[in-house]
DNA sequence: GGATCTAGCGCC
DNA sequence: AAACGGCGCTAAATCC
C-alpha cells in the first residue's frame, strides 16, 4: 500500500464485498475489538428522506476495508452491524451528517465518538478558502490522488469493480487523514474545537432531519398581503413620476419605454437624473438621507423592499416542503461562517423576516399537533462576551448587577440620570452599543442608527456619542487600541475565541474583524456545546431540536413536557455559557409558544 | 445561452 | 488616521 506523502499515486485497498448475512457476522466480528473504523456510505443520491443507502463501507486497520450490499441483507439480520455501530469505538466520516442521516433513517443510528474529517480540516484553516471534499483532503493532508470521476456514477444499478475500488479506498482514506489531522489539531491547540464540532455533528444532522413545519393557509395569506402592498407600492411609483429616461435605445420599442423596472439600479439611476435628483448609486444609505426631501425616493425604498420580500420569501419557502415529510428541512453548516457560527440554506431560515406584514412570517412556523415551540435565547450575548474579553469594569459591574446595558449607555452618552433615560435614548444607546463594540466610525454610526433603530443623529452627535462611549467604556477602548497594535505593529494573521476557536486570514486582516472573532466565534462555541449536550437529553422528553439562529435555540415539544424540557434547556444553555464566561453572568430568555414568535 | 458577479434585501 | 462583523437568496447585470 502506497500512502506515503511524497507518492501521490491511488493506494490499492483490499475489500471484500459482502452480499449474505452469514459473512456478514463472521467479516464484522472481528472488527468489534477496533478502537477505531472508519464508515462511508453510496447512496441512491443526495437527499437522506427520499433516497436509500446502497453500500456501507466499513474499514478498520489491517482489515481489508468491508462492503456491505445493504439491500442484500434482511433487516432482521442486520444486528452485527448494529452491533459495530453502537459500540464506543471512534466512528470515522467524511461529513459525517449524512451519513448519520441515512444511517439513521436505514434504522442504523451510529454513535460517537466521532471523528469528521470535513469538519476538523475546516477547523484547521477557518478563515482560509480551501476545498473540504474527500479528494482535496487526501491531497493536502496525504499526498494522495484519488479519482473522484466514480462518486457521481450510478450507485443504483450493477457496481463495477471500478466502483467498489473506489468505495473501498474511500473508506480506507478516512483513517490515514484522521491520524494526519489528529496531529495537526493538536499542535495548532484545536483539538477541542473540533472535539466541539464532532459532538455537535449528530445533533445538526437531526435537526435537520426534523425540519420546521410550515402553516401553508397562513402562509399564502401573508403572501397575498405583501403581494397587494407590492402592487400599491408600484402603482404609487409610477404616479409619482418614476418613468424612463428619454433615450434612443428605447424610443425604438415605445411599448416598453412607459415602464422602469424599480429593481434595475441602471434604470433607477437613469430615471432618477432624468428628475434631477442627483444620486451616484441607488443603494439604501444613499437614498435614505434623500428621502423627506423626495417622496418618489421613499416609494422606492418601499417598492425594494416589498419586491424584495415577495421573491425572497414568500414565493420560495414553500417550495422547500418535502413532499414525503410536509416539512421543511433546511440545511445547516456548522462551519459554514468563519467565525465557526452556523450558515443555513436551502432555505435559509435564519433569516426569516421578523416584522414585515401584519401577522409576521416567523409565526406561520408552527408546531405539530400536541406540541409547542420554545424559543430560548442568549440575553445580549454579544455585549457579555465584550465584556468578559476587554474585561471592561463598568460592563462587568452592570452585568453582574443586572442592569440593563443599553439603559447604561444611554445614560452615559447623554448625561442624564438612569431614570430619566426615554426609550428614544435607549434606541440610541442600542445602536451605538451594538455598532461601536466592533469599531463603527461616526458616520457609519450615524447611517446604521437611522437605518437600524430609526433615530435620526447629526455626525457631530455620532462623533460625540462615539468618544463618550470610549470614555465611559475605557476597557473596552483599551481592548480595541491591544488588538490594533496585533494587526499593525505584530503583523498577527491569526486571533481565537475564548475556547481557542482560531481563525485566520491569508493577508493583512481588519481590525474590526479580529475584534469581531472572539466575540462570534465564542457565542458559536456555545450554542454548540448546548445543542450537543440536548442531544443526549432531549430524548426523555420527546422534545426535538428544530433550529438554531446564531444565539437561539428552538425545540418542537409535547405539550406534557413543557415544563421539564424547558428547565433542561436553560439549564444546558446556561452551563454552556458559563464554561466560557466566567466574570459575567450568561442570562437565557424563554418563549413558548404554538409558533415561532 | 449558461455561468458568474453585483446589488440589495433579510437575519443575528 | 480610520475602521462594525458574520451569513444566503433573488434578480439584474455582465462575462465568456
Amino acid at each position: 500500500m502506497t500512502t506515503s506523502p511524497h507518492n501521490t499515486s491511488t493506494p490499492v485497498v483490499e475489500y471484500e464485498v459482502i452480499v449474505n448475512s452469514s459473512r456478514l457476522s463472521d467479516v464484522l466480528s472481528p472488527l468489534l475489538k477496533a478502537r477505531v473504523i472508519a464508515i462511508d456510505t453510496e447512496t441512491t443520491g443526495l437527499d437522506p428522506l427520499s433516497d436509500r443507502i446502497r453500500l456501507i463501507q466499513i474499514a478498520v486497520p489491517n482489515y481489508p476495508v468491508v462492503i456491505i450490499e445493504l439491500a442484500a441483507i434482511s433487516s432482521c439480520e442486520l444486528s452485527p452491524l448494529k452491533q459495530l455501530l453502537n459500540n464506543n469505538a471512534v466512528k470515522v466520516f467524511q461529513n459525517g451528517k449524512f451519513d448519520w442521516q441515512v444511517l439513521e433513517i436505514a434504522g442504523l443510528r451510529p454513535k460517537g465518538p466521532f471523528f469528521d474529517v470535513m469538519l476538523a480540516s475546516q477547523v484547521l484553516h477557518s478563515g482560509l478558502k480551501k476545498d473540504r471534499d474527500l479528494k482535496s483532503l487526501a491531497l493536502e493532508f496525504l499526498g494522495i490522488k484519488l479519482d473522484k470521476t466514480l462518486q457521481s456514477s450510478d450507485f443504483g444499478g450493477k457496481l463495477t469493480n471500478s466502483q467498489l475500488e473506489y468505495a473501498a479506498l474511500d473508506a480506507f482514506i478516512l483513517l490515514k487523514l484522521r491520524a494526519r489531522l489528529i496531529s495537526k489539531l493538536r499542535s495548532a491547540g484545536l483539538l477541542e474545537t473540533a472535539q466541539i464540532e464532532f459532538e455537535a455533528m449528530p445533533a445538526v444532522a437531526q435537526m435537520e432531519l426534523n425540519g420546521m413545519l410550515l402553516d401553508a393557509e397562513q402562509w399564502h395569506l401573508v403572501s397575498e398581503e405583501l403581494n397587494e402592498n407590492k402592487q400599491t407600492a408600484l402603482a404609487e411609483l409610477v404616479k409619482a413620476g418614476l418613468k424612463p429616461a428619454p433615450s434612443a435605445q428605447l424610443s425604438l420599442f415605445p411599448e416598453m419605454a412607459e415602464i422602469v423596472n424599480p429593481r434595475s439600479s441602471v434604470q433607477v439611476l437613469s430615471a432618477l437624473a432624468a428628475l434631477n435628483i442627483p444620486i451616484k448609486s441607488t443603494s439604501k444609505s444613499e437614498l435614505i438621507p434623500l428621502a423627506s426631501q423626495y417622496p418618489i425616493i421613499q416609494l422606492l425604498l418601499n417598492y425594494r423592499k416589498l419586491a424584495s420580500l415577495c421573491s425572497n420569501f414568500a414565493e420560495a419557502l414553500p417550495k422547500h416542503i418535502h413532499p414525503i415529510t410536509g416539512r421543511i428541512h433546511p440545511s445547516y453548516r456548522q462551519c459554514g461562517a468563519r467565525s465557526g457560527r452556523f450558515s443555513c440554506n436551502k432555505p435559509n431560515l435564519q433569516n426569516i423576516p421578523r416584522n414585515c406584514t401584519a401577522k409576521g412570517m416567523r409565526t406561520c412556523f408552527i408546531a405539530a399537533p400536541g406540541y409547542q415551540i420554545i424559543k430560548a435565547d442568549y440575553s445580549q450575548i454579544e455585549l457579555r462576551i465584550v465584556a468578559e474579553i476587554s474585561g471592561d469594569r463598568r460592563m462587568l459591574n452592570a452585568y453582574s448587577k443586572g442592569e440593563d446595558l443599553h439603559t447604561l449607555t444611554a445614560s452615559l452618552i447623554t448625561g442624564k440620570l438612569l431614570e430619566e433615560v426615554t426609550a428614544e435614548d435607549r434606541r440610541i444607546a442600542k445602536s451605538v452599543n451594538f455598532g461601536l463594540i466592533y469599531g463603527m466610525g461616526a458616520a457609519k454610526l450615524q447611517a446604521y442608527a437611522e437605518e437600524k433603530y430609526d433615530v435620526i443623529l447629526t455626525l457631530e452627535e455620532a462623533k460625540e456619542f462615539r468618544s463618550r462611549f470610549f470614555q465611559a467604556y475605557a476597557g473596552v477602548k483599551r481592548w480595541h487600541d491591544r488588538i490594533g497594535k496585533t494587526v499593525y505593529v505584530k503583523d498577527i494573521k491569526q486571533i481565537r475565541t475564548i475556547g481557542g476557536r482560531r481563525r485566520r486570514w491569508a493577508k493583512k486582516p481588519r481590525l474590526s474583524e479580529l475584534l469581531n472573532h472572539p466575540v462570534q466565534g465564542t457565542s458559536a462555541d456555545m450554542l454548540k456545546v448546548a445543542i450537543a449536550r440536548l442531544f443526549k437529553l432531549l430524548p426523555k422528553t420527546g422534545a426535538k431540536l428544530i433550529g438554531v439562529v446564531h444565539d437561539e435555540i428552538l425545540l418542537e415539544c409535547p405539550q406534557t413536557t413543557l415544563k421539564r424540557t424547558t428547565r433542561i434547556l436553560k439549564k444546558v444553555m446556561v452551563e454552556a455559557g458559563e464554561l466560557y464566561l466566567q466574570q459575567v453572568p450568561v442570562e437565557v430568555e424563554v418563549k413558548i409558544s404554538s409558533f415561532w414568535a
